[in-house]
DNA sequence: TTAGTTGCAAAAGGTTTGCCGTTTT
DNA sequence: AAAACGGCAAACCTTTTGCAACTAA
């Protein structure tokens, strides 16, 4: 990437703004409101550089898609909410992890995802944000 | 699922005899041997059976396809080998992951994955075995 | 001008489904 | 014979890619 188009400003604005990790789909759609004929196919593409360039970091929960944020400095973990199935960023880190894992294997890095309910959700559990 | 069929048997004795977590086609190549013209769609179809019965249990890693292993009575989390990309079964868990959800957060669930290196491959670091 | 970008449509890769012939009871 | 199951191919869904048109520098 060498040019900074309206579809890349929008797409990074995007996830700026959103402040959580976001589904392509969703960067689609939230960018669409600045480049009405945005395409998905420029969304992966601006994202695919994104990522290149460090801005942004993909974080992936298990089986489901790939959702992007801003890239940030710190180790981090995340949370999803199973009502609204936001995901969140968490701060804490409970270390000394590697005694998890058998005599013999080496651990060199580790995920913790947590399931739940967010703070929204738990004050109206009826309605969904998804 | 009402019948026992050669290919749910042979689907059944792979998932058992690799007492890891193995993907469709791993479970193909395995019960191939036993049903030659076993196909992947008949895989699949057994698959979600045996979910239904509760004889099985998937086994998802962020960004990569389903695995299947024998269910398993006790919560347990999961190995992953950087090299032989092989995953394995962990007994420990570190409870109190709770107090890593912000305040307001309602945490019910969660998911623990270690990478690193197993024992088979710290021992011969060369060879591949996935 | 002109190389980088975009949109559209088609391709990929894994999983699911429709159809119909085969097997089991 | 009736009901269930398997194989094959097509359908699906998300992500990637080919290509001609467009656009920023």
């Amino acid at each position: 990437m060498e040019r900074k188009t309206r579809q890349y400003q929008a797409i990074y604005d995007a996830i700026v703004a959103a402040r959580r990790p976001l589904l392509a789909r969703e960067v689609l759609a939230l960018a669409s409101a600045a480049v009405p004929r945005l395409s998905l196919a420029t969304v992966y593409r601006n994202l695919k550089t994104l990522q290149d360039e460090g801005a942004i970091t993909t974080v992936v929960l298990p089986g489901q898609n790939p959702r992007y944020e801003l890239a940030r400095r710190a180790h981090h973990h995340h949370f999803q909410c199973r009502q609204c199935e936001r995901v969140f960023d968490l701060d804490a880190c409970p270390d000394h992890l590697d005694r998890l894992a058998p005599p013999g294997f080496v651990v060199e890095d580790h995920e913790i995802i947590l399931y739940g309910k967010c703070d929204s959700c738990c004050a109206d559990p009826v309605q969904s944000r998804a």
